[in-house]
RNA sequence: CGGGAUGUGGCGCAGUGGCAGCGCACCGGUUUUGGAAACCGGGGAUCGCCGGUUCGAAUCCGGUCAUCCCGACCA
């Protein structure tokens, strides 16, 4: 039951003093924290470091599927909202991302420009696209006249580059796999109303599918995305305390409507700009479902976005005994892969995924193999078991229900998988509550904050705060800690009036600071 | 972009001027197989890259590239 062999000690030494360690060991959290999530990006096959590309990441097969089930779940969200996808170019003419005041401060670090084409030097650069609201805004205003246009909405699937000074795989990479969602309406509450939609598609995608608990709130000013009016997001906790936005969606207003001249005729006839909004979630989310669930043996991935659902490993001694258990692994696989775990009113379907793992290896080295891998279910299948008609099964980490090894007769054990594999998606979630709502405090005084924050200490603060930017930029001077949201109702404390937790001036609510990604 | 660290086989490391090594992984074989198997045999690195010093450079010098940490910056 000590599930995790001898890994914990023995590991790395260096150098040649032969022994029993395990050069692939995991470091520890409490060791290295982002050592700690290289390793886990790393020996769970999700990405590497592309090394050749600077800031750039391979993302491995392992890593892809779960972007491709995050897309799958997404997609059909934004199609049950009314979104139709379509594809805009990489390249987008530089003049572009100068029309929008803002916006072209918010991004002018951070651009990829080409210069060079063809052989020849390109008569007006390319900037490579690090969002896409100004080549979409250039499309808008000619695809829109009338009110009867409207509303336009519209969803890419794409990559975007920006030139980050300091890169971590998923989290931030130069090079990213993203979603944004583009829209235009008559009437700015309608806008308003499409924002927060999307904000809460994306905090019911976060909880439901990535069992990853988020806070849905407002950024502050200085947080908001360049061009505009206000930025919705969804912030997650990791286990270091830290917080990660995790989605953002906005309310662009008109002001990329009056840069691109995105008019239409309204029902009494008259030319007005068109309310927009825009949103996007990124591979970065992977990044945060790492930080959630992992643990110190691996990866511990949710059944919905888990690419592998279930690890079959045969046991045997004898060559009679190897045909009997493959048999009947074989036969267990295909009744396992008719179960499907799909949520209610999906528009997909989602059959279990399951590997019989035939390698010549031993098969406690198979297990440890499965559990870097974050597959949620191990099935170990012997002689013993065939005698007596059972299934050995246990989860990758252990939950309330269903801790350690269970030895099930097999027909039982059938017909619960699927209640067993939500149940565990259940378990996650609450467990990654539960160390939240554990790491989450409520701060009154400066010297509780300071020591709440010291060093590289960090946890969830629901703090007052005096609204003024000079007292945001002053806390996040001195400790690092930052305003990650402004809840919305229900996410955090009711508002109360109070006093600012730095400068003492009066405060309508608290809101949620946290150090961040 | 600044400060620091590191770059030697797939991974982890040793080697500080004189034949490029070790452990794990990998390949072949035999025995094994319910929590990281054992033995035998074998393959694989122009030491990140470029240049310099030297009879001779993984090692010294200069430059450059990349990764990691910290900072600045950042939907």
């Amino acid at each position: 039951m000590s599930g995790k062999g001898g890994n914990k000690q023995g590991k790395k030494q260096g150098g040649s003093k032969g022994g029993k360690q395990h050069e692939l060991a995991i470091t520890t959290r409490a060791e290295d924290y982002p050592k700690w999530y290289q390793d886990v990006v790393r020996f769970g096959e999700l990405a590497e470091p592309a090394k050749v590309v600077k800031g750039c990441m391979v993302i491995r097969p392992h890593g892809y599927a779960i972007w491709e089930k995050i897309q799958r779940d997404l997609d059909a969200r934004f199609k049950n909202t009314g979104h139709r996808n379509a594809y805009f170019p990489l390249l987008v003419p530089q003049s572009f991302i100068m029309k929008e005041a803002e916006h072209i401060e918010g991004f002018a670090p951070e651009l990829a420009v080409v210069t060079h084409a063809g052989g020849q030097e390109l008569e007006e650069p390319y900037v490579i696209r690090p969002t896409s609201e100004t080549i979409i805004g250039h499309f808008f205003a000619k695809w829109i006249d009338s009110h009867r246009d409207l509303p336009l909405k519209i969803n890419q699937w794409a990559n975007v580059m920006r030139w980050e000074l300091r890169t971590r795989m998923f989290l931030r990479t130069t090079e990213f796999l993203w979603q944004e969602g583009h829209t235009a309406h008559a009437t700015h509450e309608e806008a308003i109303e499409e924002t927060l939609q999307m904000l809460h598609v994306y905090g019911d995608f976060a909880e439901e599918v990535l069992a990853v608990p988020v806070t849905r709130g407002i950024k502050t000013a200085s947080e908001r995305f360049a061009g505009a009016l206000e930025t919705y997001c969804i912030e997650a906790w990791m286990q270091d305390g830290k917080a990660l936005q995790a989605g953002t969606s906005h309310d662009l207003g008109q002001n990329f409507g009056k840069a691109f001249d995105v008019k239409f005729q309204n029902e009494a006839g008259d030319l007005e700009h068109v309310w927009q909004t825009s949103w996007g979630v990124s591979t970065r989310l992977i990044g945060g479902l790492v930080m959630t669930h992992s643990d110190d043996d691996g990866l511990v991935l949710p059944p919905r976005v888990a690419p592998i659902h279930a690890a079959i490993i045969p046991i045997f001694r004898k060559a009679h005994e190897k045909e009997r258990v493959m048999e009947a692994a074989e036969r267990l696989k295909e009744q396992l892969s008719a179960i499907d775990i799909a949520p209610e009113r999906a528009r997909y379907r989602d059959f279990l995924e399951v590997v019989i793992d035939d390698r010549d290896m031993r098969p406690g080295a198979k297990f440890y193999d499965w559990e870097r891998r974050g597959v949620p279910m191990r099935i170990e299948l012997g002689p013993k078991d065939l005698d007596k008609g059972q299934v050995c099964m246990k989860m990758r980490v252990d939950t309330p229900a269903c801790s350690g090894k269970q030895f099930l007769p097999e027909a039982e054990f059938l017909g619960s998988v699927r209640q067993r594999l939500l149940d565990y998606q259940d378990a996650l979630l609450a467990a990654a509550k539960a160390r939240r709502a554990a790491n989450t405090v409520t701060l009154d005084t400066w010297e509780e904050f300071e020591a709440t924050f010291a060093g590289d200490e960090s946890k969830f603060a629901w703090c007052h705060w005096d609204g003024t930017a000079e007292t945001e930029a002053a806390i996040k001077d001195k400790t690092k800690v930052t305003i990650r949201c402004v809840p919305l109702e229900g996410q955090g404390p009711a508002a109360e009036p109070g006093t600012c937790i730095f400068s003492g001036k009066p405060s309508k609510q608290r809101v949620l600071m946290a150090k961040a990604y």
